[in-house]
RNA sequence: GCGCCCAUAGCUCAGCUGGAUAGAGCAUCGGACUUCUAAUCCGACGGUCGCAGGUUCGAAUCCUGCUGGGCGCGCCA
């Protein structure tokens, strides 16, 4: 099957008849073959002759007769039908279906290719600032970006996670010396455990002490020309920093450990450059003091056009700078094919403006693609910015924390499970909720936050994919057989599940092209309600023969492994017991 | 003022880049457990796709205008 994709497999096929037909030549793509909707009597459909017909001066039914009748399918459909302005109607054959589920069941990537064109991949997502506590606004850069992580991994790129770790600036110089003004070392500043309430004191001191601030921002000019007794307390910093946002990826369980942190500070050695290649290649210009790039096309409120300042007038760096100076060496020096930017929304324009001007230095071209993957805001019941009830920002480790209660309030009483059984599920319950949550609506959108919607044991919700496993998984245990490896396709529901089962690779394409993980979400979902419906329909254990309740086992197994693949390529556990 | 995004059932959301009668879940109502995990399943009810034009065989989807909301727009990142 072409890309184990079935409507590209039939659209290879069309093309194949109009190329026999008229000797007119589409691709499979071309070929527009979708699914059908539901009750329309047909599996697939093909959308082109409509379209078609008006290029080759003939009529689209006419056309489509055209394709039907020579169209070399019979291996997989039966006859087509065309109705109404032009669509030519598929229904696979139940021996087809039978046939391709069978070779699913010794395939450990269910049907998915592994990419004929890996890529080096470079995602930048997560990004919470040393000396501050990671809150809500990190949540989805995070579990995002690790989905992406896992699912470009999973078609066989090489990934290179980047947390974009804000360690450097302007606030620095504060923090520091707000730690000699307390008495602590290099060695002593690792073990500060409240680093928000510090980063706050600090700010508070920077605000209405005009010589603290004095001091502060000469401990900034210090530290960026590396003064080693500023470094060394910096670095104590950031190493304290890391230990809690360690805490909090191990709890999340994402992919990210300390080796993936190149902060800020990583390009310090090579803003210079950065600010010399773009000075060299003609780009760059003094505006009131300060070195800027203006690419074309940005212009702000007077219509005036709109910088990234990359060399203040007090002669600093600015993020803009720091930005371009990681586009330049992800591209030339570590020769990535795609920077991926998970970045919030907000920050939409200043990332077009970063590309424009790395296209314009030629750090971008057709074999380095930059592509910024923003997304919304979580919003509270209320609509707006999602906030604790006395209007403060919402702690990460709260919203974890919170989850995992809630979840083994769920999950209380809940079958045999013992203590420590039960701790597990509601950590695999708790976080893949949230985590769900975050994946399984549109990227670009933003979304309300609401506990009994996220762990809802119905309707689209990871405990009802996580449910829906733990029933597979205990019939599979409770079979006195293996599963067989033979696939019959005999009543409604097993077909709808087989057909489902067979739609795991373009679905899992789809979400990856588009870098939509709602769209994963959206075919488990599916996937796990048509099971439902055979587990109604269909009796497993108490199947009337042998070689169904093989096949019917062997669905069983299938429909596990696709949920626990798919749910692993969103980065959320399927407990066994639920 | 300029730019970007959003508006679909009472609520929360899909709608596969222009296809057929716009789909799910929740809520409401009605059914199904001496049967493999009922945390489930089956059915009913529910729509001026914000408004108005346009493009064409065909528009929730593309274009223009408007209304109502969110965000961004020079030395924080």
């Amino acid at each position: 099957m072409l890309h184990g994709d079935i409507g590209l497999e039939l659209g290879q096929r069309v093309a194949g008849a109009l190329k026999a037909a008229l000797d007119v030549e589409i691709t499979p793509e071309q070929a527009i073959v979708r699914p059908s909707a539901p009750g329309r009597g047909a599996d697939y459909q093909c959308n082109a002759a409509m379209s078609l017909g008006k290029q080759v001066g003939k009529s689209p039914r006419e056309l489509a007769q055209l394709i039907v009748d020579h169209l070399d399918a019979a291996d997989i459909v039966t006859t087509p039908e065309i109705a109404g302005p032009g669509f030519i109607n598929f229904t696979l054959t139940e021996s087809w279906l039978a046939a391709e589920a069978r070779t699913l069941l010794s395939d450990d990537r269910l049907g998915v290719p592994a990419t004929d064109d890996p890529g080096r991949y470079v995602i930048d997502y997560s990004s919470p600032n040393v000396a501050k506590e990671m809150h809500i606004g990190h949540v989805r850069t995070t579990v995002i970006g690790d989905c992406f992580v896992r699912l470009l991994e999973f078609a066989g790129h090489e990934v290179i996670r980047r947390n974009h770790l804000g360690d450097w600036g302007t606030p620095f110089g504060m923090l520091i010396e707000h730690l000699l003004d307390e008495g602590w070392t290099a060695e002593s500043a690792s073990s500060i455990a409240d680093l928000d309430g510090f980063y706050k004191a600090a700010r508070v001191k920077f605000d209405s002490e005009p010589e603290f601030a004095e001091r502060a921002r000469a401990r900034v000019v210090k530290l960026q020309g590396g003064d080693e007794q500023t470094l060394t307390l910096w670095r104590g910093l950031v190493a304290e920093s890391e230990k809690h946002f360690a805490e909090i990826y191990r709890l999340l369980g994402v992919k990210l450990t300390k080796e993936d942190s190149i902060g800020e500070s990583f390009y310090n050695p090579f803003l210079a450059d950065t600010v010399e290649e773009l000075t060299a290649k003609g780009l760059t210009k003094i505006s009131d003091g300060a070195l800027c790039v203006f690419p074309p096309g940005f212009v702000n409120r007077e219509k005036e056009p709109l910088p990234i300042i990359v060399r203040k007038s007090d002669g600093g760096a600015t993020y803009g700078t720091t930005d371009l100076a990681g586009v330049r060496y992800w591209t030339q020096e570590r020769k990535v094919t795609d920077l991926l930017y998970v970045v919030g929304l907000p920050q939409q324009q200043h990332f077009q403006m970063v590309f424009a001007v790395g296209e314009q230095a030629g750090w971008l071209d057709g074999d380095h693609r930059a592509r910024y993957l923003g997304f919304g805001s979580i919003l509270g019941s209320d609509g707006k910015m999602f906030r604790t009830r006395a209007g403060g920002t919402v702690k990460f480790i709260d919203v974890l924390t919170e989850a995992v209660d809630r979840a083994a309030e769920v999950v209380r009483g809940r079958a045999e499970l013992d203590a420590q059984e039960q701790a597990e599920v509601a950590r695999a319950v708790g976080i893949g909720a949230v985590k769900y949550a975050d994946l399984s609506t549109d990227r670009e959108k933003d979304y309300v936050f609401d506990w009994d919607k996220m762990l809802a044991t119905e309707g689209n919700t990871s405990v009802y994919l996580q449910y829906a496993n733990a029933r597979i998984l205990s019939v599979l245990r409770k079979a006195e057989r293996e599963p067989g490896d033979e696939i019959l396709v005999e009543q409604a529901a097993e077909r709808a599940l087989v057909l489902k089962l067979l739609q795991f690779p373009a679905a899992l394409a789809g979400s990856v092209e588009t870098y939509a993980p709602h769209k994963l979400c959206g075919y488990l979902y599916e996937t796990a309600t048509a099971f439902s419906s055979f587990y109604e329909n269909c009796p497993i254990l108490k199947a009337d023969t042998e070689e169904r309740q093989a096949s019917r086992l062997a669905l069983a197994r299938l429909t596990s492994r696709t949920l626990v693949l798919g749910l692993s390529l969103l980065g959320i556990d399927a407990p066994t017991r639920l």
